[in-house]
RNA sequence: GGCCCAUUCGUCUAGUGGUUAGGACAUCAGGUUUUCAUCCUGAAAACAGGAGUUCGAUUCUCCUAUGGGCUACCA
């Protein structure tokens, strides 16, 4: 009864990303907690952080610290969960050890699991023999339980010496024979697996921990999880999981498999090693483990969050129009779980480089003022805002990252000491130093120094000499900056103002001809 | 090997039982610019293959191929 009462999609939306904390999470597990932060905000929902570390031989320091920090970053906040507590807490598996057992041993009572004694050599040993003799996969299943020592064969009696003795042992799934399991994901579709080819899991370990499998389902249910969004590398498992909320008479959450995301070049999926060897962070932060072991992050390489988040969200979703820059109120705004693609995504570097470049050029001048003196500090430290945003204004346009601003308009904060030998070579001809101080003289005379005034001033000089800006502009730019590109020479020359700019003429140019030889 | 999932330009993708199969990045060619970048215009570039269903399949079904995932007392 009150059947449609239940329904998930009336129960208010709640959703976790369940990281293990085995090491930095990657790209691909922070798209995984982005589109489960955006479903939970697209319906005014929860997203929890959930950490799952039942695996203590894999537990690695600073992983988690990583976690929040890496989500912190991108700015998906955590609502509830490890690092700022709810009710449905502690949200760390490791804390909620006890739990779990209870749980187990009613899958026992209710016949639906039962306890292992085989150890972990017993069965490296089984599997070995199949393999010699030519039957390459050997499960513990409903065909190989029955030759095995567990409680399903062992007399009862020595089930309880066993127990009672301190014997290790494990929990097993009691997997049915010859079983569908079928359910309904989100983004596939109905997903169809036999049960002849899942092997009886261990739920509980001998260690006193549970497995994942356990751990997930009697968390989802207790945490009232309400959509169960993650990658494609479940599935296989999900049926178990199916059937494990069957044998606890509860209601499973919703499933949704992510597609993977993929390495750039050749095949499988992206993992930590591709970064460094392809020329592009796989991390969202730099990562420094204990051992010395070290990645590069996005953050550190001068990415925006925004970017990098816009970036994630389109490799395996699209909102169906033809906008591509979306802030992440935006995307919770677009966001559904139907355009989330099957396919995995390659990861495209040129790409994200580009949404880099729409971010920083988006970005106002004070606050990429701001980040530049983060970023470079000493260097700019007496440099004015007004003029430090000016500067930002010229470059922003030819830069990708905030750095750039700084090492590729250097000349705007200092007199150069190097000049460009291409320009110097195929510009700088015989009467070039008499024509550049004759030019200075006329800048001099400039009452009001605007760049429009200047402009106007070379213009005129020009039309007196009887010669062309191609000619001549290159050697006022190589005078005053050292390059032979660059953003407009009059807004650069008005920025740097009369009294620098004359000064640096007075330097550069018989530098230059010293340099010419 | 077994099981599961997938397959549209190089990449991310849109799309429909009848379309000139659309966009973006990258590439190339022009234009703008003192120059570089930006910007603008244009070009090249895809429905994995084979059967079937159908008047008609890129779209639906099956098979094959390819790719990926899983196959632990890891998550």
């Amino acid at each position: 009864m009150h059947k449609n009462l239940e329904f998930m999609s009336d129960k208010p939306v709640r959703v976790r990303f369940a990281p293990s904390p085995t090491g930095p999470l990657h790209m691909g597990g922070v798209r995984t907690a982005l589109y489960n932060y955006l479903y939970a905000k697209k319906h005014n929902g929860t997203f929890i952080l959930r950490i799952e570390d039942t695996d203590q031989t894999r537990f690695v320091e600073g992983a988690e610290d990583y976690i929040i920090e890496a989500l912190k970053w991108c700015g998906i906040t955590i609502d509830e969960g490890q690092s700022v507590g709810g009710e449905y807490g502690p949200y760390k598996q490791s804390e909620r050890q006890e739990m779990y057992k209870p749980y187990a041993e009613q899958l026992i009572a209710n016949g639906k699991a039962y306890y292992a004694f085989d150890t972990a050599e017993d069965l490296d040993k089984m599997r070995k023999q199949a393999i010699q003799m030519k039957m390459p996969n050997w499960q513990y299943n409903s065909l190989t339980r029955s030759s095995m020592q567990n409680s399903l064969t062992l007399p009862e009696d020595e089930v309880q010496r066993k127990l009672e003795n301190g014997d290790p042992y494990v929990i097993r799934f009691q997997m049915p024979r010859n079983i569908d399991v079928r359910f309904e994901d989100e983004i596939r579709g109905w997903v169809v697996v036999n049960t002849n080819n899942v092997d009886d899991k261990v739920l509980f370990k001998s260690d006193g921990m549970p497995t994942y499998h356990l751990a997930n389902i009697v968390d989802d249910h207790e945490m009232k999880i309400t959509h169960v969004i993650r990658g494609e590398e479940w599935l296989p498992s999900a049926p178990l999981h199916v059937l494990l909320y069957e044998a606890f008479e509860w209601e499973a959450p919703k499933f949704a498999h992510l597609p993977l995301l993929l390495r750039p070049d050749g095949n499988g999926k992206l993992s930590k090693r591709d970064g460094d060897r392809l020329g592009f962070p796989v991390f969202p932060i730099d990562w420094l483990a204990v051992d010395g072991e070290k990645y590069s992050g996005y953050r550190e390489q001068g990415y925006l969050p925004g970017a990098f988040i816009n970036m994630l969200a389109f490799l395996g979703w699209n909102p169906g129009t033809t906008q591509e820059i979306f802030s992440l109120e935006q995307l919770v705004e677009a966001f559904s779980l139907e355009r989330v693609s099957k396919a995995g995504a390659k990861f495209d570097a040129d790409k994200t480089k580009w949404f880099q470049q729409q971010y920083l050029r988006a970005e106002s001048e004070s606050s990429l003022a701001k980040m530049l003196r983060e970023e470079v500090g000493e260097a700019i430290s007496d440099v004015s805002d007004a003029y430090l945003e000016q500067a930002c204004h010229l470059m922003k346009e030819r830069a990708t990252f905030v750095e750039d601003i700084y090492t590729e308009g250097q000349y705007l904060f200092e007199n150069p000491t190097e000049f460009d030998e291409k320009t110097l070579k195929k510009k700088w001809k015989d009467g070039a130093e008499d024509l550049m101080n004759e030019w200075a003289k006329e800048l001099g005379s400039i009452e009001e120094f605007t760049s429009e005034n200047i402009e106007k001033s070379f213009k005129a000089f020009l039309e007196a000499k009887e010669m062309g800006i191609g000619k001549v502009l290159p050697l006022f730019r190589l005078a005053l900056t050292g390059k032979g590109m660059g953003p407009s020479m009059f807004e650069i020359t008005a920025l740097l103002g009369k009294e620098e700019s004359l000064k640096r003429k007075e330097t550069n140019i018989p530098a230059i001809v010293k340099l010419k030889g």
